[in-house]
DNA sequence: GCAAGGTC
C-alpha cells in the first residue's frame, strides 16, 4: 500500500479527518501516541483514492497516516549578536540579518514529523486554508523534506474548509500544490513586524524606562499601537468636549383606554440649540390649546434572529451580556473547545455550508436540562429554521456551535459556564424563527409642531425566548390606542425642557473590539491579546467596562503626533495588509514590499531619533517631575484619607 | 527584555 503522511494544523482537525478517512474506507482508526504529547498519530488503512502523483489514475488503496502540528512551528529572530539589545544601533535592525528557528517547545513535534516523513512516499498538507495555514504548510514541508529528500516532488496541498465527508472526498480527488505567493505574503508580514517592532521598542525602552521608573518594556507594535490609539483618541474627545445647552418640548397624552397611563411623544425636531427659536415654537404650541391626530400607522414588524456566531461577535456579546474581558472569553472558549463542549472558537465564518447538519446539532440538545425543552420545540413543532447567512466566511472553519450537551453547572468555572451558555443560546436562536410584533406610530400636530409616539406589542417571541435575558425587544410603551385621524384632544403634559449635551464615555471593550475589527487591526485570534498587551504595558487601565489611557499611553501618542507621525492611526497597518494581499495575488513581490515598507519606516525612525526632543517633551508634560523616590513611592502606595500612604 | 501570527 502506498504510504501517505497527512499533516493538519491542530490535533482536533487531525482527529476529525482520520474519522472521515475511516468512514470512507470502512476501516478503523488506529490511534497512537507520538513524541509530542498533544499531537497523536492516526492511521487508517485501505483508503481508496487516486494516486496524486499520476494524472487520471484509478483509485487505489492507500495507507493514510495523519498527524498534526499546533500552529507555526518556527519563527524568525535577529541573528546573534543582534538579538542582544546593545549589540547594534536600533536603526540597524531594519537590515540586520534574520534567522528562522524552531520554537523550542516544538522540538519533539519536529522529530515526530521527521520520523513520519521518513516512512512516507507522499506528503499531503491539510493545514487551514488561509494565508497563515499556507505558511505553516511550508514549514511542515521544509521539515519533512529535509528528513526525506525523496518526498520533495510528492508534496500536495489539500483544499478544504470544513471537515465534512463530501468536502474531504473532493479535496482528496483534487490535491494541488503549495501556493508560494501566500507563503511569501506571510513571511513579508513577519519580517516587517519584527524589524519595526524591535527597533521602536528598544529605542523607547532604553530612552524612558529607567528615566521614569517604568515597570515593563515600552513596546511598540503595528497592532498594539493603533489599539492604544483608539483609546487615546476617545480620551482626547472627552478632554476637548464642550457641552452645549439644548431645548426640547415634552408632549404627553392621556391614554383614552386607560386614563391612568400617559403616552409620551417625541418632538419631530428632537432638540434645538437656539433658545429664542425653541421658546417661540413652544409658545405657539401652547397657544394652539388642542392637538390633532394626523394618523395612526400600524404595521407588522420582525426582529431578526442573529446570524451564526464568529469569534469577534462572541467576544463582543460576552462582554456585553456577561461583562467578560475578551481575553477571559477566549481563554474559556479555548478550554471548552479542548474539552469537546464547543467547536473551534477562532473563526470568521458566519455561514453554515449546505452540507452542514445544523438540525443534527440541535438534536444534541434534545435532553438538555435547561434548553432541552426549547430544542424539542424547534425539532418537533416545526419551528426549526435553517440559520440565515451572515456576511463573513474565512473558508477555514465553520461558525462556533456547541457540540456537546451538558448542564452548565457542571462546568469548572463561571467564565466557561457563561461562554457555553452564550454559545448554546446563540446557536439555538440562529435556528429559530424571527420574533414578530406589531408596531404602532401615532402622530399628532399641535400648532406648527408635530409629535410622534411609538408603541410595540410583541406577538411571537420565538428566538427571543431562548435568548433571554441577553436581548429584549424594547416594548417601549406597549400598544397604542387607535385614534381616528382628525381627533382633537388636550395634551396631558406640554413642557419646555433644557438639557446639556454630554461627552462620550471612555472606550468600552465592545467598541474597541469593533474598531479593531473594522480597521483590520489584528485577527479573530489576536484581537484579545492586543487588548491585553496595552494593559500589561500600562498604556491603558480598565475601569469597569471602559478603558482609560495612562499618562504613559497619552505621552507616547502625543509625542509621535507632535512630530507629524500618526503611528497611532490604523491606516499604516491597513496599507501594509493591502501590500501583503498584493503579494498573495501575485501583483507585487515579497522582496519589493519588504524593501518598500522598511525604507519608509526606517526614514520615519531616523526622523524620530532626530526629533526626539518632541517625544521627550511629551513625556515631560505628562510625567511632571523626574522620577525620584516620591514618585516611586506613589506608584506603590495609594493615599489614605488621613493624608498618609496606605 | 522587542512584533504578530498560529496554537496546547
Amino acid at each position: 500500500m502506498v504510504h501517505i503522511l497527512n499533516v493538519a494544523e491542530k490535533p482536533s482537525v487531525a482527529k476529525a479527518l482520520s474519522q472521515v478517512f475511516s468512514e470512507i474506507s470502512n476501516s478503523h482508526v488506529q490511534n497512537d501516541a507520538g513524541r509530542s504529547t498533544y499531537n497523536r498519530i492516526f492511521t487508517v488503512n485501505n483508503v481508496n483514492i487516486p494516486d496524486p502523483r499520476q494524472r487520471n489514475s484509478q483509485p487505489q488503496h492507500m495507507k493514510m497516516v495523519m498527524t498534526s502540528v499546533a500552529g507555526h512551528i518556527s519563527g524568525i529572530d535577529f541573528k546573534a549578536p543582534n538579538n542582544k539589545w546593545s549589540a547594534c544601533l536600533d536603526s540597524d535592525l531594519f537590515t540586520a540579518p534574520l534567522e528562522r528557528t524552531v520554537n523550542p517547545l516544538f522540538l519533539d513535534l519536529k522529530r515526530q514529523l521527521e520520523e513520519q516523513a521518513k516512512k512516507a512516499e507522499i506528503l499531503v498538507l491539510w493545514l487551514d486554508c488561509d494565508r497563515e495555514g499556507e505558511a505553516i504548510a511550508e514549514e511542515v514541508q521544509e521539515i519533512c523534506c529535509s528528513a526525506n529528500r525523496r518526498l520533495k516532488p510528492h508534496v500536495f496541498r489539500a483544499k478544504f474548509s470544513t471537515v465534512l465527508q463530501g468536502e474531504i472526498r473532493r479535496a482528496l480527488n483534487n490535491l494541488g500544490r503549495l501556493d508560494m505567493k501566500q507563503v511569501d505574503a506571510v513571511n513579508a508580514r513577519q519580517e516587517i513586524d519584527l524589524r519595526i517592532g524591535a527597533a521602536f521598542t528598544r529605542f523607547q525602552t532604553k530612552r524612558y524606562q529607567k528615566k521614569y521608573g517604568l515597570p515593563s518594556v515600552i513596546s511598540y507594535g503595528p497592532c498594539q499601537f493603533p489599539t492604544l490609539g483608539f483609546v487615546v483618541e476617545r480620551w482626547a474627545r472627552i478632554e476637548t468636549f464642550i457641552p452645549e445647552q439644548f431645548f426640547t418640548i415634552k408632549f404627553g397624552m392621556k391614554d383614552p383606554d386607560s386614563p391612568n397611563r400617559e403616552i409620551s411623544f417625541q418632538w419631530k425636531r428632537n432638540r434645538l440649540f437656539d433658545h429664542v427659536c425653541a421658546l417661540a415654537l413652544y409658545r405657539s404650541t401652547l397657544q394652539a390649546r388642542k392637538a390633532r391626530v394626523l394618523g395612526t400607522d400600524g404595521r407588522n414588524q420582525n426582529k431578526w434572529r442573529p446570524t451564526p456566531l464568529a469569534t469577534v461577535e462572541l467576544q463582543k456579546r460576552a462582554s456585553k451580556y456577561h461583562r467578560l474581558a475578551s481575553e477571559v472569553t477566549m481563554d474559556a472558549a479555548e478550554k471548552l473547545y479542548q474539552a469537546g463542549y464547543i467547536s473551534y472558537p477562532r473563526t470568521e465564518t458566519e455561514i453554515f455550508k449546505p452540507e452542514f447538519d445544523v438540525r443534527g446539532a440541535v438534536e444534541v440538545f434534545r435532553n438538555n436540562n435547561l434548553w432541552g425543552g426549547y430544542a424539542r420545540t424547534l425539532l418537533d413543532n416545526g419551528k426549526f429554521q435553517q440559520p440565515r447567512n451572515g456576511r463573513n466566511d474565512d473558508n477555514a472553519h465553520p461558525p462556533i456551535i456547541p457540540v456537546k450537551s451538558v448542564d452548565p453547572a457542571e462546568l469548572p468555572d463561571v467564565a466557561q459556564r457563561q461562554v457555553y451558555e452564550l454559545v448554546t443560546k446563540h446557536f439555538l436562536a440562529c435556528c429559530s424563527m424571527d420574533a414578530k410584533g406589531q408596531q404602532t406610530v401615532l402622530s399628532v400636530k399641535m400648532g406648527t409642531e408635530e409629535f410622534t409616539a411609538k408603541g410595540l406589542m410583541v406577538t411571537e417571541y420565538n428566538w427571543l425566548e431562548i435568548y433571554k435575558p441577553y436581548e429584549r425587544w424594547s416594548a417601549g410603551q406597549g400598544i397604542l390606542p387607535n385614534m381616528g385621524t382628525g381627533t382633537e384632544f388636550e395634551p396631558a403634559s406640554l413642557i419646555f425642557e433644557s438639557g446639556s449635551t454630554a461627552p462620550p464615555s471612555f472606550m468600552s471593550e465592545v467598541e474597541l473590539i469593533s474598531e479593531m475589527d473594522k480597521n483590520k487591526i489584528g485577527t479573530d485570534a489576536t484581537i484579545a491579546s492586543h487588548i491585553k498587551t496595552i494593559q500589561d504595558r500600562e498604556y491603558v487601565v480598565k475601569e469597569g467596562q471602559h478603558f482609560k489611557p495612562t499618562k504613559l499611553g497619552i505621552a507616547l501618542v502625543e509625542g509621535y503626533n507632535s512630530m507629524g507621525y500618526q503611528l497611532n492611526k490604523p491606516h499604516l497597518r491597513a496599507k501594509m495588509e493591502r501590500q501583503c494581499n498584493q503579494i498573495a495575488s501575485g501583483n507585487l513581490t515579497k522582496t519589493n514590499v519588504i524593501a518598500d515598507v522598511l525604507r519608509e519606516m526606517k526614514e520615519c525612525f531616523i526622523k524620530v531619533e532626530g526629533e526626539v526632543n518632541k517625544l521627550d517633551a511629551a513625556f515631560a508634560r505628562h510625567f511632571s517631575s523626574v522620577v525620584d523616590q516620591a514618585v516611586l513611592v506613589k506608584r506603590a502606595f495609594s493615599e489614605c484619607k488621613c493624608g498618609r500612604s496606605m
